[in-house]
DNA sequence: ATCTAACCGAGACGGTACGTCGAGTCTTGAA
DNA sequence: TTCAAGACTCGACGTACCGTCTCGGTTAGAT
């Protein structure tokens, strides 16, 4: 996030090290208390930061949270990561799918992913900044790999790309948010195969 | 919900009145105020009863929400619906896929909904009572659909229906949560074209 | 105080326990850290009590602060008294102001007191309510003493009373209020007499 | 007030300027706002000066307000004024009582002049200072009149002057202080004559 | 004529307390 | 026994100021 609030604060003067503080503070403990009984008085305490330092540089607990999932990917910046090509479509979505579904089985991002989501349910701006910051870049890595596959005649000239993603990944993420059902990898593999043939009979 | 609280409440002096005028108070302060700012105390003071009345029914404001929306559906019931089976399965499935997407348009339904789902997103009980009482008669229905299409020969007799549902019904729900886009009529039938036919290239 | 807030709680249903540990918790404290240092949420926390209701029931820290004075007097309540009269004015008046300066030089009413005067100062209804309820009501009992001298001719019969009392003890106060130096029982003799004799010499 | 910080500040740096700016601002604020709600953020605000400029010279709120007072006094200076003395006290007090009360019937001054008031309540410091350098010089000119009487005849030789000022002057302060009643000329004749007369009965 | 140490405006910082809201519990009196 | 009403303790909210602490930028006075 780190809107500009309406006093507009001077960042130039802005404390890194209390920054950081708060958001690991964040981090931390909505993994231990869980989203609900996440405070700001909390954070601060934790951060050992005065309130007034977090309502200044966020205008939200969910911002902060999102700025934290920010510092956290940022750690593994540089890297200008791609998905794997191996030239098999159908192999290299197995791969990719069954490691999704191993990330969002780690208890360690569970609950603060989930609190992600809970705000992101409310908060449209919030919504918005994770569309652009942290699904986006991801979503492009996706994206560019059909590109890959329909360059190699995999797939149709004509397919909506962010659609195609959406019926991939799509399904694995809300399994996980309705706890629908125990996230496997086999149950990874279905939907690649799925997804790539399609509902319809063919004979 | 109608949790049975600890103390165990004798249901059946319960007064019905005060149950509807709370179930009423809920979702229609959800809808005006938006759900962070839906409190027990408002929905006690709009429903014109005593805070006391909702703790002894309800073990949680979710769970209020939750029963303000199963007496919604209540008052469809006893019809049995079935969704159109015209033997053209992609022509029904556009035809639904429009009409849900009319729906999550429809700004009386979208606050409450929303409110609905961040709440399952945090309380699994919640997701488990959603599952069965609200969103499994539905799914039941559009398996029925896909069963239905599978004895006409149009699906595959191995398709997982589950998984079907799901990648019909998923990007449509998605793209709600995530306010991803509009949610046309056009988007809605490229969700079945896409899904009845795979992504792959065919020659 | 107990002024009507604007909500006008219910009165019948007020906690007696709370509001004696509220009044005492505000006395203690007072003498403890001194008045500057009294916050409504030390004499919540150490009353035992939530912030809210001292809220409730009193406008502002002075009010509490007021209404423990009441207490106080009340405690002592009963008695109808009245001041010395042995017929010789002047001797009993200097019992009298030396009995004062002695409360005045008790460390343990000094600073509740003195935090009293600096509500006092700053807030007319507070002075209204001092008037009425604490210092009316010994105020009284001195003119009655001075009436009694009126009537036994030791003072004349167009005496402004409230001037009388205020020349008698004002020194005092006003030496006490400003620190101006120690008060002794020579000086209370000192005020009675020159304030009898008048400061005009007489051949 | 002008007391030594403890890291010893070179005066002779001081900036003029900012000084004086604090101490209108301090005067002009305290009669706008009142002194519950006087601020060292915001005189600095209104002074356009940095708080720590403030913190550097003063060591308290009430230190800045006393010297504001000062500076007032400071530019009546150099006239070396003295009471009136027409060779009729009882005449002359009574001017100059009535000219009492026309400065404390001064709204104008009654904010500020309250507020200064109740920090010397609160700190003996501050108490100190106003007696010497505020109170003391308009003290000694009462007490010079008086003097006058003496040789005069008029008073005894042998009057408390501290005291003798303490009843004349002292009725008119404490119902300013305590809003007793209005501050009339009436009121300030009768304390004269009463003070001078003293309250004994004569035949 | 520069150097340099202080002051200066500005404002971020860790804190304390404010006065308010709501949670969930408990008590009272009427039905 | 349930209900409306609402007082209670408790915890968090978001704000206002506290007094301390840099940060650059001036602005002397001593070199």
């Amino acid at each position: 996030m780190t809107t500009q609030s309406r006093k507009s604060p001077d960042a130039a003067r802005r404390s890194e090290a209390s920054r950081r503080a708060i958001l690991t503070a964040a981090f931390e403990l909505v993994g231990e208390v869980g989203y609900a009984k996440l405070s700001i008085e909390g954070i601060a305490a934790r951060a050992g930061v005065g309130k007034q330092t977090i309502y200044r540089w966020w205008p939200s607990k969910g911002a902060v949270l999102f700025d934290a999932f920010l510092a956290l990917t940022e750690g593994q910046d540089g890297r200008e990561a791609a998905l794997p090509d191996t030239g098999d479509l159908e192999a290299d979505l197995k791969t990719v799918l069954r490691a999704t579904a191993d990330e969002l089985n780690d208890p360690h991002y569970d609950e603060p992913m989930r609190a992600l989501n809970t705000e992101i349910l409310q908060d449209p701006a919030l919504a918005a900044a994770y569309a652009e910051k942290l699904d986006g870049p991801m979503k492009e890595l996706k994206k560019e790999r059909l590109r890959s596959a329909q360059r190699a005649g995999e797939l149709s000239d004509d397919l909506d790309l962010d659609l195609a993603v959406e019926m991939l990944w799509g399904p694995l993420r809300t399994r996980w948010l309705e706890r629908g059902g125990p996230l496997t990898h086999a149950y990874a593999d279905r939907i690649v195969e799925t997804a790539l043939n399609g509902l319809r009979h063919r004979a």
